[in-house]
DNA sequence: GATGAATGAGTCTTCATTCAT
DNA sequence: TATGAATGAAGACTCATTCAT
């Protein structure tokens, strides 16, 4: 299974901080993600409100990633898991992850920023890398992928697809456009952990 | 010849500066990297000393990435150069650019950081992308590389390669062990882009 | 009304900080108020305080503008509408303007620095110096000024009605003596300006 | 007599900084004439020779205007001598200094700005005004003048004179308009100090 | 004389955080 | 809860001046 659940319920006010953050970091990126920024564009009209909410700038991004997460797992979650096999949930994850771009954009351009820059305890980012290694494991274990370093392409792998949906998510294309570059993307990655063609069969 | 090239051969306080910008980015992260940090690194008294020599912050980046484009450019383009035909040489370029990190392990840190925050306009970025884009097309052309979108493979890899080198450049590994992850990801790459195996041969 | 305004009333330290620019303004001079003199001055412990009321120092030296242009407006304005007829409303301006000097004296060498300076392109300058021209023209119009430029005249007395007024500033001295400038100045400007004998009437 | 002389030789490089510090005055104004702007300039790479040849600020100010005394008065000196009474010799003076303008604008924008500024332990201001005060004070004995209070009226005048130059500088105008400006002017000082018309006779 | 590097104080501004109300 | 004032450190940058060479 290439997802994981993870929620808990925001009081109003937080949501409504985390949301304006959300936006903030798509809008003008983590690095001038500020307070007052944040504060102006959820309509508070001090930065105080957010500190008396969140521990520290920390614990608001860790928010913000849980809730990202949350968008992320409703849409991807169902498209990952109808599908069969290894090599087909690899596919599914890519161009459902290319896909969300189309419906959640500063969410995805958000989440990339934070983790980007190291901010986030980042269940996020090792929680999805661990993700693939894992899944990479039991497929080479399958037979339906060659063996390699999973560490390494699992690095690989996450942080191209970043790339493409980060670059992707700056254009805002259209359905078919991104439906096809997940297909592009999806395509480049089966074939690059594909096992020899004799071997297994997913 | 009657006047001296300025910025050939940095002024020697300007180096100086540079390499401690270059070491501070690589440490404590592009974010961080302010001018009291690079003053205090490189044993200056003020950060009046920076503006002097540097027009501003854009100035310094620029003469950063300029270094370490200079440091890159020696170690891998012989190593590239002398790989022949167009597999060959992706092989070569990521391999030589795994290889790199053992030898300028802040410098390929500084970087990354630095293209990663957009700063720096730079040759290098979007440089290397439109290398590769290029490649990739003359590749198909030739007959070597299937058929794919360029744009969207050539930011996955020049991606995934940038996040593998980071990551090996966090924890500084031996030269074999980046040999074999140059390796690895080598494979990877060259079995993502292929030609089906009956068609051309280069 | 539902909603106070917010710029009617000032919000107590932001009147206190004006309070403080226009006396630091007087005492050193426009080019030597800075942030840290001004916030010392008003008893503030960092200038980050200024920063906060104002949005800059265009802001606070808008507001230096319009709190003089209030206190002068309540102390000429009866003054001046007094007075009947072109010439001895002319009389009365200067003298008023002239008596100021024994109520505020700093915010009349204040007001005259920054104007001089060029900061705050404020309607106090070019008010006065249009207020003054058309006064020349419907004189002229009525018959009791003589035909002159009257752009010229206007900026020659206003200016020279300020040096005055700034000298005595910066002297403080007793109202009668005051009394007696601003008649100095008023038979000067009203001889400068006033139509042949024989003609006009009004 | 309304001038009065005083010059003495600079060497070259304080000659050719002195220039350089009057063209830069009179461009960006006083407030922003930095020594590193007035040495790129000049031409010089540091600004360490202008603290060279000059005690400091101050120092390089008053040179200027000493410079600037002695075009002016090479320029206004003969054209005020040429006219004969005090109230000829007035004229001649206001006549000429607008005059000046069109001969050497950059001398005057700087001249008035160094002036207003404070800047410049003002030989220059100090010593018109006490020449225009002298000036009236003998006119007034010679019957030609009006009684009136000399300080006042100099400062009014001179203050009145150097705005009217100081716009006019600002928009360069045509020689014709220039000296119509002038005529103006003259006639509006020479009407506010004129003696009644029964009395006297220049 | 002349250079250019170095200094240290100063400019305004923004930041995350705290606290009394 | 919520407000908004207050803080103090840090941000990049400019300045006049000094000094070894």
């Amino acid at each position: 299974m290439l997802m994981r659940a993870r929620t808990f319920t925001e009081s109003g006010r937080r949501a409504q901080i985390v949301t304006a953050a959300i936006e903030v970091i798509a809008e003008v990126g983590f690095a001038k993600a500020s307070f007052s920024r944040i504060a102006k564009h959820a309509g508070l009209s001090s930065t105080g409100m957010i500190s008396y909410h969140f521990a520290g700038k920390d614990d608001l991004l860790t928010a913000c990633v849980a809730q990202i997460e949350k968008v992320t797992e409703a849409f991807m979650g169902p498209r990952v898991d109808a599908a069969e096999g290894h090599v087909a949930q690899l596919r599914a994850y890519v161009e459902a992850n290319v896909a969300l771009v189309g419906e959640h954009p500063a969410d995805v351009r958000a989440l990339i920023d934070i983790v980007k820059n190291g901010a986030a305890q980042s269940a996020s980012v090792n929680g999805r890398l661990a993700l693939f290694e894992e899944h990479f494991r039991t497929g080479q274990a399958a037979g339906v992928f060659r063996p390699f370093d999973t560490r390494t392409v699992a690095i690989a792998l996450t942080s191209g697809l970043d790339a493409v949906v980060s670059t992707a998510a700056a254009t805002a294309p259209e359905p078919t456009e991104l439906a096809r570059l997940g297909r592009e993307l999806a395509e480049l990655y089966v074939r690059a952990t594909a096992a020899d063609s004799q071997e297994g069969s997913a």
